[in-house]
DNA sequence: TGTACATCAGTGAACGCGCGTTCACTGATGTAC
DNA sequence: TGTACATCAGTGAACGCGCGTTCACTGATGTAC
């Protein structure tokens, strides 16, 4: 027994935590791009150059929060796109867990939205090729449904990519609900909203072959 | 005639001029919360301290370009709302036109998309309310389709929210195409996702008001 | 048209400040015997 | 168990640099007479 409760590797991994926390709770209120090590290793209470023992740059944390991010997305997405029952009662569960998911890791789903299209290109190719392994998920989710009989492989991942992007359009909508008495009211637009783009997309799946099934 | 061709007045909109290309330019490199102000004028070829006689701030400048980016979206918007044609044809054309956009103004698409989500709030809220604005329109514009009977008015805003959403992902799609070799190929396929995206949900709004219209 | 004064876009020096990175270090933890 | 040495996460001083902002200025353009 070499490494059971290396003391110096546990105290390690609990610095590196606060970094990532501290640096994910500094970019509510800025982008990557302008994100200081500085500021980051202020927030922890360390010396600046700790961040090195742990980091080779900002950058490459942000990398690393990506991974955290969308690992937190993905348990999610694996529920929505296993759920069961008819097409009304899938949205609103699915909704309901997006709003629960912008609940929990509000800094996460900020962090998504905002570093997708950001000014840091190792951070937007990580979240792009994340993204991507979702699509592929839930494409293959959706061949298995008896609703998806006689689509081609390409038509189910352009719309397993629409799902996946609706869904980051829904949990970004949840995410700028005030917080406070009008709270309720907003929250519930935002679902409607949501809901009713969920039905539409789901109307245009059942009737997609329609279109194309003709003398072809 | 006080006015007429004031030499001061031109020299001032030039440098102006200058500031905002200058800026546009540099962000597609970084966001704007990280966009210095030494940095733009350092790029224009002006003193530092000339950056104040036109805007107050870096973040000033971030909302002067939301005008401006927006603005020569909005005639795209209204060309392909007004459309004639049947809905393949208007597809087609719809996502030429975006993709045209994209290559006359890359910097301007780059820049809504970076700073939808980015950490500066005002540039963010100006955002925002424009496309708020966009849609609205679009609405109105569809409410005018005959195949829009019987919709309600918050069905309507719903889809027209859809189909700039849309027209935003297609123009940041077309953005990531690489220049090229190769470009032709990816290109077409971002064509061809982009259209099916737009095919799934025209069909959803034609069968819209069947599920609805049942015995409620 | 000519002159005297006003305006104001752009200048350049100066400021205090926080940045990222380097380096040799310290001292607690880990390891070998 | 005790001792002697190795490892390495975190320290703190120091660096050169670019930042945003202030200020009094200059000199071309505009205006009044």
């Amino acid at each position: 027994m070499s490494h059971t409760l290396n003391v110096r590797q546990a105290q390690k991994q609990k610095t590196r935590r606060a970094l990532l926390d501290a640096a994910l709770e500094l970019l509510e209120g800025q982008s990557l791009s302008s994100l200081g090590l500085r500021e980051v290793t202020r927030a922890v209470g360390v010396a600046p150059t700790a961040f090195y023992r742990h980091f080779r740059s900002v950058e490459d944390l942000g990398v690393a929060l990506v991974e955290e991010a969308l690992g937190s997305l993905h348990p999610m997405i694996r529920t929505i796109v296993s759920a069961t029952g008819d097409g009304e009662e899938r949205i609103t569960r699915a909704i309901e867990l997006i709003a629960g998911h912008v609940d929990a890791h509000p800094a996460h789903v900020r962090f998504i939205a905002r570093e997708r299209h950001g000014g840091v290109r190792s951070v937007r190719e990580a979240i792009r090729d994340q993204l991507a392994l979702f699509a592929e998920e839930v494409g293959e989710a959706l061949a298995e449904d008896p609703v998806s009989a006689g689509w081609s492989e390409e038509d189910l991942l352009m719309l397993a990519q629409l799902y996946v992007d609706q869904m980051l359009v829904t949990a970004s909508l949840f995410l700028e609900v005030p917080e406070g008495a009008a709270e309720a009211g907003t929250r519930e637009r935002v679902f409607r909203v949501a809901a009713r783009r969920m039905r539409l997309i789901g109307i245009g799946r059942e009737h997609w072959l329609e279109g194309v099934g003709g003398g072809v």
